[in-house]
DNA sequence: CGATCTCCATGCGCGGTCCGTATCGTTCTC
DNA sequence: GAGAACGATACGGACCGCGCATGGAGATCG
């Protein structure tokens, strides 16, 4: 059996105002056209619908459970339809997105915040995964887009890459670290200590490139690499907290740290003025966003150029 | 926004078999068909369901979303069509019946019992009432129909009548009772104890009418009334079994009182063959039976034929 | 490297469907 | 008994949606 939801809704109206007329005049048809669809629903599903009387339109007993099912499917359907156009617009749908240590904390954690306080019925899927993994991912088709620095992503051709911004990191250490007591430190005082970073050390080629420790060499890139890489930025803040090593991040990525006098960073003159790093949003290249992606990047962007300078 | 069921169907059957193809063959119609009305639907949702490539159709993530609420929205409706189809072959939807003491005990409630049987899908509203209140609730559309004495239900012009067929009731007593030691006993013998049924006393004329005590005569009526009117048959059978009372039933009601020998039949010789009494169905003039309640009807018939005799 | 194949999109013409206007038939009212 | 109210029906026109035929872009193979 065909069932019409247009006829369904016809009878609905109908039912509530008792009157052809009327309820013709509520669905913005004539009355011929309401009495003909109320006539063709009844032949369709067998079954008389309404009794006609001259002063009443009343549902027969067995039009009420019509009109009962046809009640819910009806708001079942203007459910839908409006959650349709909410993911239609970016605020609903599911998205799944997948992201590196550095971008995840420092960009979409934040702003998927925002976006689900902006849109509460949206469903999300947060992935914090190393570069070769988030890969993975993407290539099947189990995250939406990945968001990580841009150098890891333009090297995949089969990815569309669009950058998000730039954005400085820190040098920091414990408190009451060594260097802090120095009246004046440089880069080549922070190469004697550890260094320590999340993540597959040959991953993080653009993250490094733009510090100034990017000025000391190693073999093959021009810049020095972590000399402990552990899979977690938790990791990270708690070796810096226990030992002399040194690594790099966002301020607000230790600023409870910071406010509790367990980490200080450590500034120092720069030789050059490149960013630190530039993060990217990139999407396996035969895909379409989701709508909800371009409302996420939207809020990175924006916060981006907020903590950029 | 408007939602077609077609097109999401379409779209449904599509994502399942991932080519236009085949999918059009599935759903018999051409793949030109199907390739518009999937654009139709990208159209009036204002987004891309589905990635096309040469060797592949796959949805978009969006394309999830839409889909994901296509196939509950397509499932709710075909859901929705089987129980109408149901509803209109009397095998489902909701029905509402009423009924007397007798009418109720002896055809509704074990023709109830094989409706929900064979029809465990159906909703059913089962109502014992006197007539008065009968009536009043088929006048206030409550009910869909009631089962009485037909001779109640023909005094009312408002209502449609059908006859249900007729029943021969027993007088019984309880098995201690002194009429049991006489040899033979007649009407007349029976007319010397309390006499005690269930509903208003001139609301029994069809039931008494029938029996042979309708020789004997009242007043108004022509037969005797009863001395003892209580509000239902629970009570009748505690009078009986306490005191002399004698009351009459079928012996279905009583007869788990005659297998322990709390109750007798009291059987006689019978002065004329008129039935004890005629059941009959009925519903308010302009309104229609739903089509539940022909299945009910149907089954009340066989039953009354079978304990006619 | 070009011919062919595959497969979705599109142009075209037609048949049916659906709508609105006008009108009818019935019932209720005064 | 005339009129009003109201749902059903007749009719003509517009549009929609279908199938057939064809186009066009990418993959495949000789």
């Amino acid at each position: 059996m065909e069932i019409d939801l247009k006829l369904l809704q016809y009878a609905v109206t109908l039912s509530r105002h008792r009157h052809f007329g009327r309820a013709a005049a509520a669905l913005g048809v004539s009355q011929p056209t309401l009495s003909r669809n109320i006539a063709a629903l009844e032949k369709q599903l067998g079954m008389r619908v309404f009794e006609r009387s001259h002063r009443d339109v009343v549902a027969t007993p067995a039009g009420d459970d019509v009109l009962n099912m046809a009640d819910e499917l009806v708001a079942r359907a203007e459910a839908i339809s409006h959650r349709l156009e909410l993911v239609r617009d970016g605020r609903g749908g599911r998205l799944r997105v997948v992201a590196g240590t550095y971008a995840f904390d420092i960009a979409v954690q934040p702003a998927a915040i925002d976006l689900i306080n902006a849109n509460p019925s949206i469903r999300l899927e947060l992935l914090e995964r190393e570069w070769a993994a988030a890969l993975a991912l993407m290539m099947t088709d189990q995250v939406d887009f990945a968001v990580f620095d841009v150098e890891a992503l333009r090297s995949m051709p089969a990815l569309r890459v669009e950058s998000l911004g730039e954005f400085r990191g820190r040098y920091f250490c414990r408190s009451g670290h060594p260097l802090l007591r120095k009246a004046t430190f440089d880069v080549e005082d922070v190469r004697r200590y550890p260094f320590v970073m999340p993540g597959m050390p040959r991953h993080q080629a653009g993250m490094l490139e733009g510090l100034d420790a990017g000025a000391t060499q190693d073999a093959s890139r021009g810049f020095i690499l972590p000399s402990i890489a552990v899979s977690s930025f938790r990791t990270v803040r708690e070796i810096v907290a226990g030992t002399d090593a040194i690594s790099v991040a966002h301020p607000s990525q230790i600023s409870d740290g910071l406010a509790t006098k367990r980490f200080a960073v450590l500034d120092m003159p720069t030789r050059r003025r490149a960013p630190v790093a530039e993060f990217g949003v990139a999407w396996k290249r035969e895909r379409t966003l989701p709508p909800a992606a371009r409302s996420l990047i939207a809020i990175i962007r924006r916060r981006m150029r907020a903590i950029g300078r």
